[in-house]
DNA sequence: CAAGTTTTCCCCACTTTTCCCCACTAGTTG
DNA sequence: CAACTAGTGGGGAAAAGTGGGGAAAACTTG
């Protein structure tokens, strides 16, 4: 499982530097390579191979003769990469990625799991501070749709 | 399974190049030769002979006294080709399906999990244009319409 | 059936991109 | 305060992508 948030750089070449923590955790208990994919809200979504396995499981099981089945695989594998981690433990952000999620030259690099979240710094901070409901009140919100209960 | 997004180009001679990263999969773990084809939306779906095979069998599974599943499966085979990758990694489209699929100098290949599409650049922009729709929206509709839910 | 023509495909060569490796800096720890 | 570790930057070798010449094969035609 991955925790714990980070501030780094992306490089003139699209490199960004995984935490040292998530290096170990990959190396020892997960397959690579590892898939950056365009996740929601804008941010990018870095799965373990094992994890991401999962997803394609689904994506690739659903009926490919409806129109909006195949758009929806589209809008996600158009802007889904594999990458290696360096002897560095840096992996590349493509051109493409970069664009979609609005990516510049400071990064905020979330664990979240399963999957590790890299966010543009400028976008992760207005995320935050759009959405300044307590925790409390989310909560409430979440329980009183039904949707699970959490017990901390 | 195919994944990435590659901008590559097509010659006078009708060759293009498969990314290299697939290349490798094809080689390591699935049968040649390849089989292009019309696809969806106006782009060319190729897949490994092995993938493809299954493809052949529901195809020829399907009831021929209907008129329009004869008309489907000739559709489909009329544009259906057997291509060879050459030492550099290029496969020959043929101008039937290179006319068919609009395709001219500048194409988009994208690893789609169990086939690659190959899309006229322009074509390509077009298609994500005018489907922009948010993931997330499309989950939804998909999701109302009960086809499945996932989870990434 | 031979000669000419076209097409295919193999190979070489060039350009660009990628990625591997070394080195530097800053911050942390014993 | 030295030694380590994490993060960063850049140069150079290797690989990927691209273009084209020429030999072999196939197809035409007299």
């Amino acid at each position: 499982m991955f925790r714990g948030i980070f501030h780094n750089s992306v490089d003139e070449k699209g490199r960004t530097s995984i935490p040292a923590r998530f290096r170990e955790q990959i190396r020892e208990s997960h397959e690579t390579p590892l898939v950056l994919t365009l996740g929601f809200d804008q941010c990018l979504f870095l799965y373990p191979m094992d994890a991401w396995k999962k997803i394609e499981e689904k994506l690739s099981s659903l009926d490919t003769l409806n129109a909006e089945v195949r758009q929806f695989q589209r809008t996600i594998l158009k802007a889904t990469d594999e990458v290696e981690m360096d002897q560095q433990g840096r992996i590349v952000i493509s051109p493409v990625l970069r664009k979609e999620a609005g990516i510049g030259k400071a990064v905020v690099v979330v664990g979240m799991l399963h999957r590790i979240e890299i966010w543009d710094k400028e976008k992760y901070e207005n995320y935050h501070a759009q959405t300044t409901q307590s925790l409390e009140l989310l909560g409430q919100k979440l329980s009183d749709k039904g949707i699970q209960s959490l017990t901390l």
